[in-house]
DNA sequence: TTGGCAACCTGTAACGTTTCAGTATACTGA
DNA sequence: TCAGTATACTGAAACGTTACAGGTTGCCAA
């Protein structure tokens, strides 16, 4: 018998690593059984159930995952779609330490799938979807009408999106209260004695632009204050941008004498743009912020802060896309986490 | 003849993803002529190499991942590995970004692998290698005489270390070169007549400690200055540890005039320290900090900052890795990064 | 005794790819 | 003419897994 082709046949105590058939070989049983035991069959004896689970941990039998992948399909892999282009998303590190937190203790992976601004944010999605790279995925910068979550719903890929869709479809996703936040923020700087506001938004196009200027101009006309339009401005222009426009602002007669910042990064650049016009925080004006990590009081111990826990948003998310996958109703998948307090000023 | 079985034998005409068959059959070809085709083998003809190749463009052929990686090992992908308990590491983004930008045009996917503080960092990478799941690594936190890197080079696993080593072993590497922006620190804030000095350093243990730690002291013992030790901080504790402790120090009579801060958060929470203590940045004292984004400035205009660029870590990182498991010289594969000069107060 | 059936186990094929060991054809040189 | 060889292609096997379609026992009822 030719024994030069087949690499190893029985020779189950090679450095390489276990597979089924070095499982197999070590009980006695049939690659299939021993597969099967592994996954708890109910057509496989209790004792040998048991025997071969105990021997596939003595070894360190971990599946191999492209044989897996092959055979079924299943990736095991959860994607995170990331636009690269926005210069102070400092918080992406927290939705990936809120997804990885989630998937520690199953078999994903996470992967990041980056695109940039000149691409079709459908792009990376379409990727995704048509080599079948992931099982399900988590997107951001969600948009009212989203191409995306309609793609994913018609292909039938379970994913998560950070932020409302307003299609009447459902699916899972996890938001901010973007509304409460901003007629909370109002209704500080209100009573404070603020009356002129202006609000620095976040990007037109996405959900939670929406949601924020309904929920800014609900509570202004609550509590009887006016709008300083300030439209020339979001959050995701650049900080010499945001500034500049800011000091011009405050310079004129009607300047506002409260803000409401939808992003930590935003808000420093208004406060430079503040005092570039010769005004002090505190005094001339008040500014609300969302801030997603602790630092704004350090800047400024005038700032007035909402907090926003991404990495709270991360596990949701990750929590919703398993969901899915594991065959949940997408309707019951949805999260939306409330704006705490306003903090004020703090020594 | 019993067609039961096979679901598609020779309908090719399918919605389902094309594979080497489905070109095979269209070209008329071998499965095996049509693989080799792909790949530009020479011992296939240049007309049927074009054919071949403008069908596959045509509907779109993208190899199976699962299918190479069952069949060669090779996963085309690339691991980051990352600590997920450190509160700040808002540049983690950027290195992100930066890795992503690298292998964007490469069949490679991008998977993080988190560890938290409790486990033996030793872990994800052991696991990344026994279950094969990565054809190459990137870690951080690097240490003098890293477990992880001697694992990876003793297992013959393509890597690359943000941060160098120094157990007289070569790998790939990208590190900021913080001796000299120790140096260069400790020299700026001497020409401002600072000569007692405070650095705040990186994690005790890392490689990067001792490089900012003899940079500074080396430039001291240069320029005539005296340290004033602050060794109870460092920049990965709290931000209410680190001002805390800045406080404290600044109340002793024999406070320092000036501070090197390896962090931007830290410099935030020393800086608050400061001004709890009663005493005026850029009066009383100067600090030099790095920073990852452009934002000190805004935070106090009075701050001196260094910038480090951590998407050229990320992209470097890659490219190494990338570099390693296409089968270059590890040793070239190494990079240095040049501090910024300091820069100075702005308006 | 026999047929039926439940309990438990197994071999084969298939997922898509690459590698190995060829085969068929045409061309070369003597 | 014929061997030798280069060129261009091909089928089969294998990577590790799971689904399918059985196969063997042993037991029970008739």
């Amino acid at each position: 018998m030719d024994r030069r082709v087949t690499k190893k046949d029985d020779d189950a105590s090679r450095t390489e690593r276990p597979t089924l058939k070095t499982l197999a070989f070590m009980t006695g049983l049939g690659v299939t059984t021993v597969s099967r035991a592994l996954k708890d069959a109910p057509e496989i004896g209790a004792e040998t159930r048991r025997r071969v689970q105990l021997v596939a941990k003595q070894i360190g039998y971990r599946p191999n995952r492209a044989g897996v992948r092959l055979r079924t399909g299943k990736t095991n892999v959860i994607s995170l779609v990331l636009n690269t282009e926005h210069e102070l998303m400092s918080f992406v590190s927290d939705i990936i330490y809120g997804v990885t937190e989630v998937i520690a203790d199953t078999p994903y992976h996470l992967i990041v799938t980056p695109y940039s601004r000149s691409q079709d944010p459908l792009d990376p999605v379409r990727y995704l979807v048509e080599t079948g790279s992931a099982d399900g995925v988590i997107i951001s910068r969600t948009q009212p009408n989203d191409p995306r979550a309609r793609y994913m719903l018609e292909r039938g890929i379970p994913f998560a999106t950070h932020g409302r869709t307003d299609m009447g479809l459902v699916h899972p996703y996890h938001d901010f209260d973007n509304y409460t936040f901003a007629g909370e923020a109002v209704r500080y700087l209100a009573g404070r004695g603020r009356n002129r506001l202006a609000l620095v938004t976040p990007p037109v196009g996405l959900t939670y632009y929406g949601h924020t200027v309904n929920g800014f101009a609900d509570a202004l006309s609550e509590v009887g204050a006016s709008e300083v339009p300030f439209n020339t401005v979001s959050i995701d222009q650049s900080i010499e941008q945001i500034r500049m426009r800011t000091a011009q602002l405050m310079r004129r007669k009607d300047r506002p004498d409260g803000f409401v910042s939808s992003a930590a990064a935003a808000t420093l650049a208004i406060v430079a743009g503040i005092e570039d016009a010769g005004l002090e925080l505190g005094r001339d004006v008040d500014v609300v912020s969302k801030q997603s990590s602790e630092l704004l009081h350090l800047f400024r111990r005038e700032l007035l802060v909402v907090n926003e826990n991404f990495r709270l948003a991360g596990s949701e998310l990750a929590r919703a896309v398993l969901g899915w996958i594991g065959g949940a109703d997408p309707g019951s998948l949805q999260s939306l986490s409330t704006p705490s307090e306003v903090l004020p000023y703090r020594g």
